[in-house]
DNA sequence: CTCCATGCAAAAGGTTTGCACTCCC
DNA sequence: GGGAGTGCAAACCTTTTGCATGGAG
């Protein structure tokens, strides 16, 4: 299961109208949205909602731990539900798109203590590049290049 | 090894005094900065070097491959000259501080065939989260507070 | 001599902030 | 009813762009 909107009621999140909304957009599997792209959602159901509360919703569930906010696909953030289970992504260099992928196992190991400079080391992220099939098929060898 | 100019030079690439400049700045090993930093510390050396320049030359830099983007690290991207030895981030939650590390084996094993979903996959980035040695010491179990 | 690179400044995102007002608990 | 949440708009930060000038090859 995957509701937000429960997980926040039950952490005695302050609900309104504006929250509501914010979580019930961002909720689901491979969401991986601008605050744009929420702010227009929100703004669907919700039309009088300000991209400021848009923002502040955003920042206080990422500080919960309730959402990720991923920074390597493109300019703006995009903000991931998906925060109750370890994976990684897998961005098409193309359109863009973003899948969720899942470890085989924990990927915290690859760091040997030799690398680790006395750091304590609390997590880590990973970026898979590549092109998704649709994007691999239409540019095969003539891609975003020019040797 | 570490002389990006002498590669640039070698590559035929057009050489102008800002050019070297920012080549030099950027030039070492664990160098991670901002287009900002490369900014100031461009001009200390040649005072009427302009930020359009900083940015094209880091563009031009960054599709050549000669730098990589690095954009995990705060609001700004980052620019890493160590783009000939694979490598990944170790990043302190605390300061801010990145090292490069390396990889025991090829990172790109760990995302098995069941989980590209069709995709061609190219590269990895992995970015590692934690406290350095002082963050760490300075707030063992209390939030890191600057003040 | 010919382009490409540069500088300047304005604009284009993306995100944050200050403040008065609203409304959830 | 009190204080957290909201809306609005301006500020901010980072990056991109247009265009005339200048310098590398």
């Amino acid at each position: 299961m995957s509701n937000l909107l429960e997980r926040l009621r039950r952490r005695g999140w302050r609900m309104t109208a504006q929250r509501r909304v914010v979580a019930e957009v961002l909720d689901g599997e491979h969401i991986h949205l601008t605050a744009d792209e929420v702010l227009a959602r929100a703004t669907e159901r919700l039309p009088e909602i300000s991209r400021a509360t848009v923002y502040n919703t955003l920042g206080e569930l990422a500080s919960l731990g309730e959402v990720i906010e991923v920074s390597s696909v493109g300019r703006a953030k995009r903000y991931d539900p998906n925060a109750h289970r370890a994976h990684q992504h897998l961005v098409c260099a193309g359109c863009g798109t973003v899948r969720d992928v899942h470890p085989e196992g924990d990927p915290m190991v690859g760091l040997p203590d030799t690398e680790r400079f006395g750091f304590t080391v609390t997590g880590v992220e990973i970026t898979y590049r590549g092109l998704c099939p649709v994007c691999g098929a239409a540019a095969p060898e003539e891609g975003p290049e020019s040797d």
